[in-house]
DNA sequence: CTGTTAGCGCTTTCAG
DNA sequence: CTGAAAGCGCTAACAG
């Protein structure tokens, strides 16, 4: 039967439930349910254990979900909540958190616009499937109160988080400092930056350590020197474009980029307005996507340990689902900083 | 109350059942389910409708999606299917499915691996989350069979399948004829192919129509000048780095790619290799992403609506979720050729 | 070891 | 118009 013999009718397939098993196998339905769950173990003898297992098998029975959540009180599923799928930097995250969930839980993902947490009632609407679990990348302050606590979650990438609680970090703020001793290294003394639109913790912090950073390092940064965009090539080329004009003007030589996508957008609108990248602007990123090491110029980047952080968030989460404490509670990922052509003419290419 | 207080303590808040709100209403549950599904108009009374809504609102009550979907047989649930997320482009998808279902659905992106369709366990597990509806992006062959037509469905991006299946194509086929038209163009003669390996049916369709347009074109393509590698810059380097000795030594001196991101691992591998492009090779792909316009040299490419074709099937998923028959059943979105600095020297940058 | 039973929270007839 | 009641499929006590 071809799928297009199929097409239409979706007529509901009669489902094989754990009752269907039960009497084809001769026995109850708490015994199946024993079995299908691997709770059978010196509770159902080798006999039954053997005969609900062929059953299974001849009918094709997959406990149902939504019946197990229901009776449970809580599903398998654990949500990745991620504000910024666009960013190819977040399907290191997912790879990591898969390699180590991916067999006991059923991992999805929930979906926003680019760069915004959930909103109040999507929030609901996650925590009404009742999952096991949550992983929540990069989120919002309003986010997390939203949750609350009563749900076992672990954060990544949300450095003002108290540090109670389970979470993985990454270094950003070493990042930006690196950024700007690099930028002072070069000579230079006048910066801007180029900030992202979303209430994002991380963000914050980059630019907050950008500009104290700035300041040791006797780096003037303005206040009109501070623009932002959404996190998306074409919103940050358009910003940049309209910020170039007056920070030209007010000697700003060194451009600090919230994501590498800014700085994609930045070297975009560059070769428009014909602006020599580094020789007349550096500019710098966060991320070190894989297109950053191939575009023209090459993007410096600060470098961040994606799949790590998937891995070690999605262990912590493990924990706290097995009722255990996360051993440590919190991780920080160092970062390290990638010079590369935007910054320097001789850089990595 | 704070993060930091709440965590730890991961007690079961007392949900809010539609129970407590009908004792709070004086009402029955029945009713409340009504009021709480907006099917009250003309089977409640104004009154008994309007301290239904005081009772939801003062106790904050939202319905149980896991006892409304057992109730129902279904969840509201539509489940994104998508092999390959780590590709910008798809976000771009997301975005046009969300625009028109978000508010009456709740989209939860399925995970896999880079480039692979679900396993049949997987696939199980989804199926067990009883969807409403399911997205399929790029689908395998044998994902559509596990599926079967069971479930209302729609899919983008698979050339391959019946006429008779709700389906949003990309005319890659189009896209690869202008690739090799445009070598044919430049005076090439001999040309290469770095396909993708994956089941999916998108990158066969580019493959072969690459390979046929080349005959068409007098563009020789030699069986051993067809090489493949997982859709990762990294990947797509070293496997040309590989073949590249042999098809310089063929006389090879234009390369498709299946993808931008296969591009950029090629670009990437030819700094090394010091290769220059365009002189030496010719480079193009497919999906125009966002960073491919900001590359050295800036990619060639075919460029797909991804967020027009997100919002197609997401719209033709809709009308079979009312029961409606999508029309058309089927949408092809045109592509369009992008040339640029990796094909031709004098190339839009 | 095994089956019976009582829900989980909701929707939906079906009498009133 | 309204509420009582019967499930949806499963799990967890609890008796045997």
């Amino acid at each position: 039967m071809t799928i297009a013999e199929k097409t239409g009718n979706h007529r509901e397939p009669r489902r094989v439930t754990a009752a269907m098993v039960a009497a084809h196998a001769g026995v109850s339905t708490a015994t199946v349910s024993l079995v299908a769950n691997g709770k059978s173990s010196g509770r159902v003898s080798a006999k039954n254990e053997q005969r609900v297992r062929e059953a299974i098998r001849e009918l094709g029975y997959v406990v149902d979900s939504i019946g197990s959540s229901l009776a449970k009180g809580v599903s398998s599923l654990v949500v990745l909540v991620a504000p910024d799928i666009s960013n190819p930097f977040f399907a290191k995250v997912i790879a990591g958190v898969r390699s180590v969930l991916a067999s006991d839980y059923q991992l999805m993902l929930s979906v926003t616009d680019a760069g915004v947490s959930p909103s109040a009632s999507e929030t609901r609407k996650i925590l009404g499937l009742r999952p096991a679990g949550l992983l929540v990348h990069a989120p919002s302050q309003e986010f997390l109160e939203e949750i609350g606590g009563n749900l076992p979650m672990v954060v990544l990438d949300a450095p003002g988080i108290s540090a109670k609680f389970p979470a993985v970090n990454m270094d950003v703020a070493q990042g930006a400092r690196d950024v700007v001793a690099h930028f002072a290294a070069q000579g230079h003394t006048r910066a801007a930056y180029l900030d992202a639109i979303t209430g994002t913790e991380t963000l914050a912090v980059r630019r907050e350590a950008f500009l104290q950073a700035a300041g040791d390092f006797g780096i003037e940064v303005l206040p009109s020197s501070v623009a932002s965009s959404m996190i998306d090539v074409t919103a940050a080329s358009a910003a940049f474009s309209e910020h170039w004009p007056s920070w030209k003007k007010a000697g700003v030589t060194a451009l600090g980029c919230a994501t590498d996508n800014h700085a994609f957008g930045v070297l975009h609108a560059a070769r428009t307005l014909q602006i020599r990248i580094p020789q007349q602007l550096a500019v710098a990123g966060f991320d070190d996507l894989p297109y950053s090491a191939t575009s023209n110029p090459a993007i410096t980047s600060v470098q961040l340990n994606a799949q790590e952080g998937g891995r070690l968030a999605a262990l912590k989460l493990r924990s706290l689902l097995e009722g255990k404490s996360p051993e440590p509670l919190q991780s920080m990922l160092p970062s390290s900083l990638v010079v590369r052509g935007s910054t320097v003419i001789d850089g990595d290419h």
